[in-house]
DNA sequence: CCTAGATTGTTCAAATCTAAACTTTCCTGA
DNA sequence: TCAGGAAAGTTTAGATTTGAACAATCTAGG
C-alpha cells in the first residue's frame, strides 16, 4: 500500500539492515546513549568521585534555585520516586543537598542545592559540558541542530503512542 | 595583554554556542532512550514477563546461531562481565539459552540460545518491532534514514575522542 | 621449557533501579 | 461534614549494574 518496500533484491543474509528503520533507530540511539553514558560515568568518577545517577539529581535541582519536590524531581529525572528516596539521602548526608519542609503540605519535602553542592556542581558541570563538547566534536552546527529537531519528533510522537 | 585569546576565538563565536548545542543534543537522546526504554520495559514485563535486560541478551544471542563467548557479549551488550554472569545464570536457569565449552580454551565458554529461547524470543522479537514502529510511527521514512544517519556520525565522533 | 603478562569468567561489595505495598496527608463532592 | 480517592514519600524484595579483586588459563618471548 502505502509504504513501497525498497529492498526486494535486499540478500537474505542483510537481516540488519533488513530490519524495520524504526528498529535499526532504537538501536543506533541506544548505543550512541549508552557509550556516552559509560565514558561520563568514568570520568566524573574518576575527576570527582560522584556517581552519574548523583549528578544527574544536582544537574536538576542546579536548574531550580528554588527547589523541587521529590516527585516532581522524580518525573524530570524519569525515575522511580523509591530510588530517589535513598539517592537523595546519600546526597544529604554528603552535605551536598537539603530537604525543607513545603509550608501548606505535610506530605511534601522541597530538596534544594545547599551552598557547598552548588559551588562543587558549577565545577562537575564545566567539567561535564567540555566533555560532551570534546566527545560530540565532529559534528557540525547544522547536524547538532537536526539531531535535536528530529529528535525532538522523536519525543512528540512518544507521546503520541505510548498509553498512559 | 592576557585576554588575547578572546580576540582570536572571537571569529569562532560558533564554539561557545555550538558546545550548548552538543549538551542540548546530549539531554534530547538521554530523554528520548528514556522515556522509550521505561515503556518498552513495562510492555516486555507485562505481556512476557521479561526483563529489558534479559531480553537485550537474548537479542544479542539471536543474531549469532553459533552462540557468543561471555566477553563478547558483554562487549555488544556495553555491560560489564560481572554483571553478565548472573545474567546469564537467570537465563540457563528458565532454559532459554545454554553454556558450552569452548573446544581450544578452556577458560571461556560458549553461550547460545536454546531451542525454547529461539521460540520464545521470535514471538518477542515480532512484539518488540512492532511496538517501536508503533511509538516511533510519527516520522517519516526520511527523518528516519536522517536520524540513523547522523548518530552513525555521533558514534564516529565518540571513538575518534574518548580514550581507549 | 618457562615465566611474565594478557585474557576469561566468577565473586564480592556497594550502589542503582523497578514495581508494588504501605503510611500519611490532602482534596473533593455529596 | 465526611467518606473515598488521590497524592507524596517510604519501605521492601528482587533484579541489575559497576568496579575491583581474584583464580584459572592462554600466549609469547627468551
Amino acid at each position: 500500500m502505502a509504504r513501497v518496500s525498497t529492498d526486494i533484491e535486499a540478500p537474505l543474509s542483510k537481516v540488519r539492515s533488513g530490519a524495520k528503520l524504526e528498529l535499526r533507530l532504537w538501536l543506533r540511539m541506544l548505543a550512541c546513549v549508552n557509550l556516552v553514558s559509560a565514558e561520563l560515568r568514568r570520568r566524573l568518577r574518576s575527576r570527582f568521585d560522584v556517581t552519574l545517577p548523583q549528578f544527574d539529581v544536582l544537574a536538576q535541582l542546579e536548574r531550580e534555585p528554588d527547589g523541587l519536590k521529590l516527585v516532581e524531581l522524580s518525573r524530570r529525572l524519569m525515575v522511580t520516586k523509591g530510588n530517589l528516596t535513598g539517592l537523595v539521602d546519600t546526597l544529604v548526608e554528603a552535605g551536598l543537598v537539603a530537604r525543607e519542609a513545603v509550608p501548606g503540605d505535610r506530605r511534601a519535602q522541597n530538596i534544594r542545592l545547599t551552598r557547598g553542592g552548588t559551588d562543587q556542581f558549577s565545577r562537575m558541570a564545566a567539567a561535564h559540558e567540555a566533555w560532551l563538547a570534546e566527545l560530540l566534536g565532529e559534528l557540525d552546527r547544522k547536524t547538532l541542530v537536526s539531531l535535536i529537531d528530529e529528535l525532538d519528533q522523536v519525543k512528540r510522537s512518544f507521546h503520541l503512542h505510548a498509553r498512559r
